[in-house]
DNA sequence: TATGAATGAGGGTTCATTCAT
DNA sequence: CATGAATGAACCCTCATTCAT
């Protein structure tokens, strides 16, 4: 009855061609938010980019934001059927986290960066319907690598005193982080390298540590920095 | 540039006693701009928190766009700031990032945790000028971590297969993500848990990985090293 | 740059229908113009006139300013043309010159006189674009009289002793001002008495002198003062 | 009661100090005036220039509309006194006509010839008052002229078929013409030439086109009329 | 179904004017 | 008397959204 449903409902019954218009909308309007941003993109640009006009988007969407909504869930779902498919197939914890990050990494870099910052920027601020897909989206986007980590974690692959969602937290981060500078400068990462490296240096943070080998490096710490101290005061 | 420098020189001759006033605007407009980003922020609603006018937050910055500047350097500044005057009273390296993690999410829970984000999803798409501030800011605020990753580089704390850039990137994308998850599920964070746990985990992934044996190497030399100075006579 | 070209396009979709629209709006905002001057008009006065929205106008028109050029440049191209077809018809530079003058007053009666007061405030004062519209206008606007003096002048018919500018200039200060001075008074003048009337009394200025009639004159005009003086210094 | 006598009686009251504080006023008003336009010029400038704040201006004046009109009021008050007392010390009608554009021009030049435009942009758009003030000004300021022209028709110097008030408007829009045309493009005319060149041309529009034969009725009247009071004894 | 056209609602910004000090 | 500070009232302009065709 509300606008929402009806253009659901709306959307249903379209025939086959319309499915094509449907696809092209959204791959206009991901191209346009991924560059603007929510507020900045406006549908006057996304119907120019299609050759169409603002009121056919609006025959498809009901409004801009579940235009953006679908846009996201599309993008995310995307990446979601590919992880759920493929990580299986992978052996392994640690080639499984290279394995998830690699393959966000080059979806952030074939498919629109600006994406993740939509989900980072208005996850914040929009309204609780926006709200609510951004927090499913996340849920899902982040369960295989949860679930990567929990079985690490069973294995004892983990150290045990750092709770997943950090880790997670971490692993997300840095990769948003990694592409938002790549973007500001205008230069493109080598995903593979930066996925090697990444993956690399985290599960190294992630594993257990190891006792023996702590104590002797902080043992080797110590007497640097005493001798650098020891070294100041005489000299 | 007639008309700029005019409202300029308006601005800068008011007088001691409207100091208060811009600190109150700043702070109006970074709560408003926080909440809700930069588009949707609006200067009504700034006005309206301040108790005044619209006009009246005009009187002092000549724009939102200048007002949102201004918040920005100001929140960075301080942060800055205090990490500069205290992040060299702090030995070791992995003592410094722990500190500087710690000033960091401490900084983001009490003065508003969007202000980061606002960086994050404006540098995009924004203006020149706003990028080029933001640009600045960056790199003034990344400072005092890259001057720690440099120092613990030489002291071969850190593995050299690994760009510091990398290593940066990681620190503030962990930070970020960690924060906006906690404002996202609504909770804030233990700090003092959240940084400790933040630093031990990038720390050991930032260490070289053969540290064992390097570390056995580079005691025997530190040692060494003493043993010939002390026997010089300077002992 | 980008925001430009992209309502440029905007406007230039327009289809053949709102051609009339495009003209509705032009008339409204001549008067408009007209009445009030740039600055003190309005676009909601011209949106309220047409009995639509502002929006409607800037649909048309990108800016205020760019519709108060259009109306310039249709109420100046459409007396332009006029002039460049008709001239040519008209035999005697005299004639020309009685033709031009008739026609301009009848266009600024008919048309608003308060265009011309337009191009003459606004000139002075607009920013870089609007002057040289308005330059341009005035370049071409006053071609066709230019030819006539020209021509007048080659043919031995203008004291040469006098810039064909100077001329220029006199014709159309000495229009604008008539009008000006109808405009004020409310009183609408006779067009074809004050065209013949001006183009008569300036063609004359405008002939060569006539030495022995000036002679002549003179000593007529000397006469009687040295009689008025001498009466007045016997009586 | 009102604003208006509100203001004048504060400053009827002002002591000789103030007195130059007016004239002060008066005269950076008369700048940005004179630069900008009624409309663009803004009373946050006029303090600039002064110094002052614009709170000053508005203890002087009631209103920025009450400060235009006595700018105008004082800069064409400056301009008739001279012509009313040194146009009765030149000879002849044409000499006058001479004087009077001469002292224009001049006076444009040498102090703001946009106060000129002022009057005719302002004078269409202004409400009641100002238009009322506007058009008292245009009758003293065009009394001198009109008296030298009263004075020659009644001399026979005129053509008799058209209205003084005609004559008028074309020695007052050739010279506003001629300003405007030397402001746009920058370059200051030679005032002595041009107002040579400017009466001597409209004074030979301006005189009868019969004029040697009705020189020399006139001549044979003024003659035998002289020798007649001559004979009855008077010399 | 597709769209040209229209627009309500609001946003940022300006500025003459007021007033307490 | 001078003025720093504040502001109401407009103004230009944008854009998501609607609707008749």
């Amino acid at each position: 009855m509300d606008k929402k449903s009806f253009s659901q409902q709306r959307r249903g019954s379209l025939g086959i061609r319309s499915e094509r218009r449907v696809r092209e909308i959204l791959s206009a309007a991901r191209e346009v938010f991924a560059e603007k941003g929510f507020e900045k993109a406006t549908t006057a640009e996304i119907a120019q980019r299609l050759g169409t006009s603002e009121a056919t988007v609006f025959t498809y969407f009901g409004s801009k934001r579940e235009l953006c909504m679908e846009v996201l869930k599309v993008w995310y779902d995307e990446l979601i059927a590919e992880l759920e498919r493929e990580v299986p197939l992978v052996h392994g914890s640690r080639a499984r986290l290279h394995f998830i990050i690699r393959k966000n990494l080059k979806h952030m870099v074939e498919e629109g960066t600006g994406i993740c910052a939509l989900v980072l920027s208005e996850g914040r601020t929009a309204d609780q319907e926006f709200r609510d897909l951004i927090a499913d989206i996340k849920r899902r986007y982040t369960g295989p690598l949860m679930a990567v980590l929990s079985c690490a974690r069973e294995d004892g692959e983990l150290r045990p005193d750092i709770s997943l969602r950090l880790m997670r937290d971490i692993v997300y981060g840095a990769m948003e982080h990694v592409m938002w500078t790549h973007i500001v400068t205008g230069r493109m990462p080598d995903v593979d390298l930066t996925a090697s490296q990444l993956s690399e240096l985290l599960w190294r943070g992630f594993m257990p540590p190891n006792q023996p080998v702590e104590a002797l490096v902080q043992l080797r710490v110590d007497v640097a920095d005493a001798l650098r101290r020891a070294g100041r005061g005489e000299g």
